[in-house]
Parts: structure tokens; C-alpha cells; sequence
DNA sequence: GCCAACGTTGGC
DNA sequence: GCCAACGTTGGC
């Protein structure tokens, strides 16, 4: 089972909007970015995803939620009135990818980035690397078990 | 609000 | 195919 991290803006989608309606799943949809979408489409129902919060007050990870539905066309990118609107993906062939994400657990504490970018075993991942954009990446098992331990 | 880092676009 | 210009991300 392969694990993975996705960032998002807690005042857009975070921990609380899963946490608050538990058996809902949220639809992982907006990823315009070809490297991320590519890793969206590599997961897998019953794989594991952090939630990490970015551009806030507490920033670092805050909980764990679940892929409950594989990768999908994102419906948003054919709607006019959504802000992921994308008029040059053509329907008969979809650019633009989503899944469906379900809440699992909400960490005891935040793990903020600066306790995240002093573990050495995490040097490789690119959420901790300077200037990285990446929306959606993979997570091994141990960075994964190195994460826990610090909750 | 600032600004560095990055991905994308488009002219050539 | 190159690369400058641009818009966006995201920490501070």
C-alpha cells in the first residue's frame, strides 16, 4: 500500500472539513500540475494520505485521510464557473485527474514543517526542500514511520 | 505584504 | 528547441 502527501489550504479544504463529516468522502479535485496530477493517478483505494496545511498560521501536517475512489476525470475542469476551469481540456479527453479522499484520523499534534525539515530521514522529500511547489507526492514507508513517530 | 523559486506560455 | 516573461506558490 503506497502513501502519499497532499497540501492544501486549511481555510480552502483541511483536517476539520474531513474530521467534521467523517463517512464523506471529499473529492481531491483543482490539481493543475502535471507531476502531481501523474502521482494522483498512481494511487490507490486504501492507500494512506497525509493532510498537510499550507499558507496558515500552523503550518505542517494534521492528520491522515484515505483514497476511497481511484482517479477520475475532475468535473471542474469543464465547468465555466469553477475556478479549476480549463477550456482547452477537451471532454473526449481529459487533462486534468481526481480522486477521493476520506477522513481517517487527526493527529494528536501538528507536526509544523520546522520539526519536519530537522529529520534528517526526510531530506529527500521534496515537501521539506526549499522553493518546492509539489501539490501531491509520494511518501515512503520509512519517512512515513519516521513522521508517526514524531505525533 | 514581500519575494524567491518554480512551472507554463509563447515568440522566435 | 530555446529562453524571457509572466503568473503562482508558499514560507516568512
Amino acid at each position: 500500500m503506497a502513501k502519499w502527501l497532499v497540501k492544501t489550504e486549511p481555510s480552502e479544504c483541511g483536517i476539520e472539513d474531513f474530521a467534521s463529516a467523517p463517512e464523506k468522502p471529499i473529492p481531491w479535485d483543482g490539481v493543475r500540475n502535471y507531476q502531481a496530477r501523474n502521482f494522483l493517478r498512481e494511487m490507490k483505494e486504501g492507500d494512506e494520505v497525509f493532510i498537510y496545511h499550507s499558507s496558515c498560521k500552523h503550518i505542517g501536517i494534521a492528520g491522515i485521510v484515505e483514497v476511497v475512489k481511484n482517479a477520475y476525470a475532475d468535473p471542474t475542469q469543464f465547468d465555466p464557473t469553477s475556478d479549476y476551469h480549463d477550456p482547452k481540456s477537451a471532454p473526449e479527453k481529459p487533462r486534468w485527474d481526481a480522486v477521493d479522499l476520506k477522513f481517517v484520523r487527526k493527529l494528536p499534534r501538528l507536526i509544523p514543517l520546522d520539526e519536519l525539515r530537522a529529520l534528517p530521514d526526510l531530506e529527500s522529500l521534496p515537501l521539506v526542500r526549499k522553493g518546492n511547489r509539489l501539490s501531491v507526492m509520494p511518501v515512503s514507508d520509512p519517512e512515513w514511520q519516521v513522521i508517526l513517530r514524531q505525533d
